[in-house]
DNA sequence: CGTGTAAGGAATTCTGACACG
DNA sequence: CGTGTAAGGAATTCTGACACG
């Protein structure tokens, strides 16, 4: 279990320097948040702040936009994704819930 | 032996949310730099860019400073670090080079 | 749909300098 | 020595909109 190395999470790049991390314009990246594909965070005054996680993400949407993927597919498998990894999860909790159901009926016995 | 995670390295933070993730004022920031403490890297018209490691040596900077201690000497004890672990470095290769030589010895025999 | 661009304003960053101490 | 501040300029970022397609 990997607590995040939070340099990988933590908001703090600005969108130039994405821009020059990922090779796309701002226009670009403004509107693929405008799409939902990405959250940037905001400075107090309004200016947006991303992860390394984030410039990751946009590489892997540029590779898919240029396989002509659209903005609308591309969420929905992110979302699919999503949906899969909280199942993993929640199958996670409960069989970790028998395991600890199974100890307590043997130890209360 | 860690390849980087580069995350932590990596030089794409400006200097407003360092200092903000700092607490230093930007002032401070750039005085530290010029008293060679730290070493951001320039976008290409000249604005600071820094890492993940250089915010957390900030840290480590105010702390010392708050308890009195001068930038020169902040600079040296960290020069007296590199040095030591420069010795590690050498040490280690050395040791290594007469492994190596032992192996190759009886090996030939 | 996805991206470029000009528009106008606000905030950022830069450097060199003066101030205080 | 270490840090604040006002100064002037350059570059960044923001939003909403028009353009093309």
């Amino acid at each position: 279990m990997t607590l995040d190395p939070s340099y990988k999470t933590k908001k703090v790049i600005t969108i130039g320097i994405v821009s020059e991390l990922t090779g796309l314009s701002v226009r670009q990246i403004r509107y693929y948040e405008e799409r939902k594909l990405i959250f940037p965070e905001r400075t107090e005054r309004g200016s947006r702040k991303f992860s390394f996680d984030d410039v990751e993400r946009l590489m892997d949407i540029a590779a898919k936009r240029e396989e002509g993927v659209q903005t609308h597919e591309i969420r929905q498998d992110y979302m699919r994704e999503l949906r899969k990894e909280e199942y993993k999860k929640i199958r996670q909790k409960m069989l970790q819930g028998q395991i600890n159901a199974q100890f307590g009926v043997s130890k209360n016995r």
